[in-house]
DNA sequence: ATGTCTTTCGAGGAAAGA
């Protein structure tokens, strides 16, 4: 059966993580890669060995910080929109939107938001607050969409290994809860979620304290899937041995597949005759 | 409070962000 694999990466540092990407997209050869904290200039991005692996790509880089990429297996992504609207003012590099594989993908860095409270914090929310009103356009848009990138929240309690020594963490907080909340009430799918309902997974364990030799982790990269993608979805799941390698990411790589074709053009046109009555799979 | 890693600046090591 043919399929989609979509895959979200916080990278931490595409300069010091090169290998490790290649080393990646080389062993689980996915189709749509989204990668955040590339810690690096435009002129930075290794761009020929991305190119070499087999994948197209479309990059917003930063000086020192911040920094999003999708990449495509076989062809460019066709580039939507570049930083996300609604505030002219913010120069973070921390969201692109493309179309590729036939799915509009949105690749975002939410701000961590830390410390807490403070000027970060109030970012972070702001910064959400745009998403949120940006995401339910995108929603009612009519094409499949995936929301995939590190939403710097912890969604609940389960999707950490012990909240107690991070109740006063950007991450945990009802405010940055209740805004992922809010989000998904716009009918969003957490697609790790909706697969594993009642599974410990965690994307992301820190380099302190030996976290990741005792697995205490938490899950805060998250693929949402629109509404007509939901039905399309096969499986998912956390690629820990990418966290296993030396020098690795914090972070590991998190992805989904989804029912449907895995080549093909951009976003495909709406077959003009469909009635915009939601069918069933 | 701590812990560790990557970045910049600039030429060794410190500071900042996460």
């Amino acid at each position: 059966m043919d399929s989609l694999k979509i895959a979200t990466f916080n990278i931490n540092g595409i300069r010091a993580r090169r290998t490790n990407l290649l080393e990646w997209l080389e062993r689980e050869q996915p189709d749509v890669v989204c990668l955040q904290e590339l810690k690096a200039q435009d002129a930075d991005f290794p761009i020929d060995d991305i190119r070499a692996a087999g994948y197209g790509a479309i990059w917003h880089g930063q000086k020192s910080w911040n920094g999003v990429a999708i990449l495509s297996k076989g062809d460019d992504p066709l580039e939507i929109r570049r930083g996300l609207p609604g505030d002219p003012d913010d120069t973070h590099s921390r969201y692109l939107e493309a179309a590729a594989h036939g799915v509009i993908v949105a690749c975002l860095y939410l701000p961590n938001g830390n410390p807490q409270p403070g000027p970060k914090f109030e970012y972070k929310l702001a910064w959400f607050e745009r998403f949120i009103k940006h995401a339910a356009g995108l929603f009612d848009n009519g094409h499949p969409v995936v929301l995939a990138g590190d939403y710097n929240v912890v969604p609940t309690d389960e999707d950490i290994y012990n909240p107690r020594s991070w109740t006063k963490d950007a991450l945990l907080q009802p405010e940055s809860r209740e805004c992922y909340e809010r989000l998904l009430a716009q009918g969003w799918t957490d697609a790790l979620r909706a697969k594993y309902p009642d599974a410990r997974i965690y994307t992301f364990w820190d380099y302190f304290r030996q976290h990741w030799q005792k697995n205490s982790g938490l899950r805060i990269d998250h693929l949402l899937l629109s509404a007509d993608l939901a039905p399309r979805l096969i499986d998912a799941g956390v690629d820990r041995w990418v966290r296993d390698q030396e020098h690795a990411s914090d972070h590991a790589p998190t992805w989904i597949t989804l029912k449907g074709e895995a080549s093909g053009k951009a976003v495909q046109e709406k077959p003009a005759k469909r009635s915009k009555a939601k069918t069933t799979q």
